[in-house]
DNA sequence: GGAGTTGTTGACTGACCAGTCAATCTATTC
DNA sequence: GAATAGATTGACTGGTCAGTCAACAACTCC
C-alpha cells in the first residue's frame, strides 16, 4: 500500500490538515471558514470533504495527532529513573518546545480545545484529563518518596504546574510575552524553579486554614 | 434620575446580563442565540437589542464590569503597605472568590475573553494586559526588597502565578477536580506555597542554560 | 387628558456557510 | 486500451441566526 498514488492521497491529506493549522490559528475556528482552508491549501472545496466527515473532524484530528504524542511523552518520561524535578523539566520542556517548533498548532490546541470548556474541551475531555492525571501521578510518586511536601494534593499541583506552563504559552500567543530562544529557555526554568522550589521540602508554611 | 421608571430600565438591563452569563456558560457564547438569552431573561427578543447595541456588546459588558472590579482590586492591594506573600494572596483570594460567588460568570471571563486569542481576548488585550503588568510591578517591587529573587523575570513569574490560578478555576469549570470550600481555600494555599515559596529568595538553582 | 417619550413585542429579512452531489479527471489493473 | 476505482472539481441547497422594524403599550409631564 505505497503506491505512487497512496503517498500523493496522504500528501493531499496532511496538505489540507497543515492549511487548517495556519487558517484556525490566524482567523479561529469559528470565524473560518472550511472555503478558507481550502483555498490556503490550493485545493478545491469539495476535496476537503473527500478526505474530512466535517470541519470539526479536522481540529479533531489536529488535536488527536499531538496531544498524543504528548500523553506517550509524559508516559515514557515517568517510567525513567530519574528525579522528579528532571521528569518535569522533560515535560514543561515538551510543551515548550512543541511551541517553538510550531506555534500555530500550539496556538490552535490551546485556545480552541484545551480551554474550550463547552465545545471540543469536552469531546476530548478525557485525553486532556489523562494528561493531567499523568502529572499527578509524578507528584505522587515524588511524595512518596518524600521529595515533595506531602501536605500539598498531588492533582492541584499538577493543575499549577500545567497551568503556569500554558499561561507562558498563552502570553506569547497574545503577544504580551517577548519570544526568542532565549525566552523560551527561561520559561522552562522559572516554572520548574518556582513549582518544584515551592513542592520541595523545606519550604516554609503550615496546611491551609479553611 | 431615579424615578421608578429608571429604576425598572435598570432592572431590565440586568436581568438581560443574568441570563445570557447563564445562556454563555451553559452554552458558550458562539453556540447559544440571542433567542436564548431572551428566553432565558424572560423577555422579548427584540428588547434585548434595545438595551444592547449587539451580542458582542452584552459579553463585552459583563467582562469589563468584572476586569475592572479585578484591577481596582490588585491597584487597592498593591498600594497597601504589607508583605509580597499577603499581596499575591489577596489577589489569589480575589480571584477564587469571584468563582465561588458566580462561577457561572467566571467561567465566561475564561473561556470566551481571557483565553479568546482570535475573538474577545484581542478586543480586550488591554485590559488584561493591565491586570498581567500589575501583578509584575507587585513582584518587581518584591525583588528590589530583596524578598523575591531577582534573577527571575517579573513578567513571567506573573503569568506563571496568574496561569496557575486560572488553571484552578479551569479545572473545577471542567470537573477536573473537586469543589468546595475547603477545596477553595487548599487552592489559594497550593498557588501561594508554590509559587512564593519557589520565588522567595533561599531556594535552590541559579541562571537558566540557554 | 393629550402629547411626547421610552419600553416592549415578535415577525421578518438578508447574509452566511457547512455540507452535498453529479460531473469530470487521473491512475491502475488486466 | 477498456474498465474500474479513486481523486478532484465547484455550483448549489437548506438551515441558521444576528439584527431590523413597524406597531403597540406604558409611563411622564404639563
Amino acid at each position: 500500500m505505497s503506491t505512487a498514488r497512496a503517498k500523493a492521497t496522504r500528501d493531499k491529506r496532511r496538505l489540507i490538515l497543515d492549511a487548517a493549522v495556519r487558517v484556525f490559528a490566524r482567523q479561529g475556528f469559528h470565524a473560518c471558514r472550511v472555503a478558507d482552508i481550502a483555498d490556503e491549501a490550493g485545493v478545491a472545496y469539495g476535496l476537503v470533504y473527500h478526505y474530512f466527515a466535517s470541519k470539526d473532524e479536522i481540529l479533531d484530528t489536529l488535536f488527536l495527532e499531538r496531544w498524543n504524542v504528548m500523553l506517550e511523552t509524559i508516559r515514557a518520561v515517568d517510567a525513567e529513573a530519574i528525579p522528579v524535578r528532571e521528569k518535569l523539566e522533560a515535560i514543561a520542556s515538551f510543551i515548550v518546545d512543541s511551541y517553538r517548533h510550531d506555534p500555530d498548532l500550539m496556538k490552535v490546541i490551546i485556545v480552541e480545545v484545551t480551554r474550550a470548556a463547552n465545545s471540543f474541551g469536552q469531546t476530548h475531555l478525557g485525553q486532556i484529563r489523562e494528561a493531567y492525571e499523568l502529572i499527578g501521578e509524578i507528584v505522587v510518586k515524588a511524595q512518596e518518596e518524600g521529595v515533595f511536601r506531602p501536605e500539598i494534593d498531588a492533582q492541584f499541583a499538577a493543575m499549577a504546574f500545567y497551568g503556569a506552563i500554558e499561561q507562558m504559552l498563552t502570553g506569547w500567543i497574545f503577544g504580551l510575552l517577548p519570544q526568542g530562544e532565549e525566552q523560551f529557555e527561561r520559561a522552562k526554568w522559572l516554572v520548574l524553579e518556582t513549582v518544584c522550589g515551592g513542592l520541595e521540602r523545606g519550604a516554609v508554611g503550615g496546611a491551609p486554614a479553611g
